[in-house]
DNA sequence: CGACGGCTTGATGATCATCAAATAGGGTGG
DNA sequence: CCACCCTATTTGATGATCATCAAGCCGTCG
């Protein structure tokens, strides 16, 4: 599983970033969908970086109910571990490629890398910053509410990447949806559909998603208001 | 409020942890109940560490809801951000003192010492593991089983303390706990005082418990079976 | 074309929130 | 030292939300 392309990159004395580390150990793996990347209790051996595709990152109880903890898009970092195992399952939705680089090595790089090194804690803390709004959504929101969140999350996502059009694809199913947002895949197509009848979203295709009114959204999202001390 | 005692340390060549950095810049707070460190918005800069008490993160929308994203012990550190300002509110609970630093210097500081910089990215990473039990609990469990999640995750932050006696104290009140599980506090009592008649636990006061049945506890929080891949 | 997987829609019910009130504990002031 | 008050907690009754069970739909792929 773990063999198959090597990226030759340029050598250089700072790595301020990963892109920057030579491709000495690293290997591009391409993931087939719903191929895993890893499975939680696998030792953490290695530190991934998101090519192509999109991955979700879930945990398993004993009885089967799942629960996504985040979706990686192209950039992301996966499996940065505190332990010596993961902790998680990180799964590809559609076909993905990632990169890979021993954790060890890039730790060892990253001692002698200042830049590196706050690269990465950047990295972390960024993704603390992210989970914090999810625990709010888990925790206190609605379903319509999750849902309408979760809309214009990926929305922001994508808007970033194309034009301003709010048009896009959802890549993870329902199923994933669901257990993202702490519902069943009925609460979140009855609320989807909802949302249709308002008139706030248009769907070409169960998996392709137009925004026409994004200020409703935004309301029923549930975080008008901004922050209140 | 940034001004109190400074505390007095050896100077080293190497800083191995935050407790081996001098003393320049740190100031110790005293922290009187409920009284907050930081909001979310405030500028984040600086870095805490408990010495003393317990404090919540939290997170509040508009309306009032809030959801707390964890309790911070002594030991722990708060406030190491990716933006500029804090994205949560924290507070202490009863009495508490915190160390702080100010950001930059700890990063200055961290840049020139690798092994410190590896000691934050370490807390961080170890937080991140932790917030993934937290999305299992909020998405994905039974009030019940968050209750007993609950209360086994605080005994075992006080078992490394005290002796093997599974008997300690609940510093939050029913409504940090209620929001830090996504509960209300009339469902956290009523699951409370079930494990009570159920003879699982003992509460001689609503602020101490004892736990009879660990055995029990353990398979009322739904995490028996472990990993599966 | 038929079968399969993913999605939608419908009917029903369990869980947990809400509203309301009683109780207990802790601290204050007389 | 005791009575009182304030707050936190517990308990009870009711109802809304969302899960569950079940069936139908739609597009895709063999």
């Amino acid at each position: 599983m773990h063999a198959q392309t090597t990226i030759a990159l340029a050598d250089r004395v700072d790595y301020a970033s990963w892109s920057d580390i030579p491709a000495n150990g690293q290997i591009v793996l391409n993931l087939k969908a719903k191929e895993a990347l890893f499975c939680q209790g696998d030792d953490a051996d290695f530190v991934y970086e998101v090519l192509d595709g999109v991955l979700t990152a879930y945990t398993l109880l004993p009885d089967g109910r799942r629960q996504v903890a985040g979706f990686h898009y192209p950039g992301d970092i996966i499996g940065l571990e505190h332990g010596r195992t993961y902790h998680c399952n990180c799964d590809a939705i559609g076909q993905a490629r990632v990169k890979s680089l021993p954790r060890k090595t890039l730790l060892r790089i990253a001692e002698g890398q200042p830049k590196l090194a706050s690269k990465l804690l950047e990295h972390t803390t960024s993704q603390l910053a992210g989970m914090h709004d999810h625990f709010v959504l888990l925790g206190r929101k609605s379903a319509m509410e999750k849902v309408a969140s979760f809309i214009l999350a990926v929305a922001k996502r994508h808007v970033a990447d194309d034009t301003c059009e709010v048009r896009f694809q959802l890549p993870m199913t329902r199923s994933d949806i669901g257990d993202y947002l702490g519902l069943t895949i009925e609460t979140v197509s009855r609320c989807i559909t909802k949302l249709k009848l308002a008139g706030i979203i248009e769907l070409p295709s169960p998996a392709s998603v137009r925004i026409t009114d994004i200020r409703e959204l935004d309301k029923l999202a549930g975080e008008t208001g901004d922050a209140v001390c």
